[in-house]
DNA sequence: ATCCTTTACTAAAGCGCTTTAGTAAAGGAT
DNA sequence: ATCCTTTACTAAAGCGCTTTAGTAAAGGAT
């Protein structure tokens, strides 16, 4: 392992002093163009390049910015790679937590966040406790709640509009016709299931018809699993249906699946619209109506 | 915002020196059991937790570990999550980053990690020029390639062994009973690309075949698209084939979605395998075959 | 009673930077 | 020729920790 070069042995190697040749590397006014000429190039022909531990403990702020997902491999995953072009953008630098659903996992990325710290979190939360989260950040660092409507008035979150997105989807199957339309949704109660709920349950009562709700079963972590089940079980219920709305894509999936496998063809004999965008949505195999 | 907690300000709070609270943490032999326990009460009572910046500086070491892929949505974001595990396991802590491809913000990754002074780095390279990642590192930090393999001696890698997982494919088709069998593969030349080639040429020899290898379209940056068109290609040519050998399993998802649209059954009429085990390739709708 | 250990601390230096205050030299104004 | 600015630096302190060397007090050995 070779030494690394420090601004120290940098100025000396100049015959300047440490601070002139910070100044210069920063770019402060009150030193001579020739000079900074000077100290850039050797710096590059050195390779010198500055701790940023040193750097960020000195100039006490970092530009760091915590991202905490629950799963790479998700919507989420997927959001996490725009933000990082939009971060970068504005010189900021994300780090991403993936907590595998795990809150002890959560509590310690965001403890890890705070100790290095970072400028802001943007938190995809295990459990929707914004009092404990906060409790934890002491309101050292300002946090942003992605994916969920959050009561807590002291708190910012980003969202969908589930309600809408949910109307979107469900105005899509009437428009073509369908009116025996089957739900699959969440085991755990949110604000945003029971949002979507409600717009299904108006929607299904203006159109005389009874709602059909399935909610998956909360010990089924993997979700394409889930919509596979859950529509196996429905079809050997009996009940009739032409279409089926699913809360989240891997929902969607996971009945595809199932209804593919029972010989139902897709559109043609039932219709299933997904919510998320999902890549894996759009995929040859699956090419799946969502909200996105 | 709140104060941060420091040292110092817990060791006045104790009435202690800044050594003796800071060994009392990191427990040293030469502090009593007493004011060991009196100082970490007070520091969980007073929420004070070390400054990582600081702490790495003085130290000299981190416990971070750079992983440096091209896509979190891909096999390697799912090897990612594996890696966490595996490092957290040994009091690493991991720091991803998402390249999408682009070898100038690998680059910049890199860089980045150098001057956090990350302990190691794992990297799924996007172009593989070992020579150059070396050259950026200047044998600073250890640096293991992850998914090729690395022609250079001094450099470290894992991979797959892509000429087995190929047999393996190849044969589990041979004992189905097939023998028209069509390899779909990467367009850019390497190593593994290479040998499974080699593979796959050898056993159509064997079998008195006529070999069909179609590489995707360079420009292509959707492999499931690729695979896709590649498929209905390969349909419309008029080329007799049983199965398909895919390198990814996205190419093999986009084959079977192009050759469901064509009306053509599997496995019934047409045998897909895939490689590399992504979870995509579990999916109820997709259920395919493939070397993990 | 004296000397040597051991115990449990403290003091001080250092990690590699940044930033504020200070300053010699040069340049301008009168 | 003198005084005031401006220019382009340097010195020193500080960020919040860790670690090495030093030390007073207590305990043991003889």
């Amino acid at each position: 392992m070779r030494k690394t070069m420090t601004l120290a042995a940098l100025a000396k190697e100049l015959g300047l002093s440490e601070s002139a040749v910070s100044k210069a590397l920063n770019d402060y006014p009150d030193i001579s163009p020739a000079t900074k000429k000077l100290v850039r190039e050797q710096a590059e022909a050195l390779g010198y390049s500055p701790n940023l531990l040193a750097r960020n403990l000195a100039r006490k702020t970092t530009n760091f910015v915590g991202i905490v997902i629950r799963d790479v491999s998700s919507i989420y995953g997927e959001m996490y790679k725009s933000l990082t072009v939009a971060a970068r953008h504005r010189g900021l630098h994300p780090i991403l937590y993936d907590t595998g659903n795990d809150s002890g996992l959560e509590q310690e990325s965001i403890r890890n966040l705070l100790d290095t710290k970072a400028m802001g979190i943007i938190l995809v939360p295990v459990a929707e406790d914004p009092d404990m989260i906060r409790r934890k950040t002491r309101n050292k660092v300002p946090v942003v709640f992605l994916g969920s409507k959050v009561r807590s008035s002291e708190v910012n979150y980003v969202c969908t509009d589930t309600a809408a997105g949910t109307e979107l989807a469900l105005r899509h199957l009437t428009h073509l016709g369908h009116r025996e339309i089957v739900m699959l949704c969440d085991s755990k109660t949110s604000g945003s299931r029971s949002r979507r709920i409600f717009v299904y349950r108006q929607i299904m009562q203006d159109l005389g018809q009874e709602p059909r709700i399935f909610p998956i079963p909360p010990d089924e972590p993997d979700l394409s699993q889930a919509g596979y089940q859950l529509t196996r079980k429905l079809l050997s219920s009996g009940i009739r249906f032409t279409a089926i709305y699913a809360c989240k894509d891997m929902l969607a999936i996971g009945a595809m699946g199932a209804l593919t496998e029972a010989g139902i063809r897709i559109p043609e004999q039932v219709s299933v619209v997904g919510y998320d965008g999902i890549d894996a949505a759009a995929l040859p195999m699956i090419r799946l109506t969502t909200v996105a």
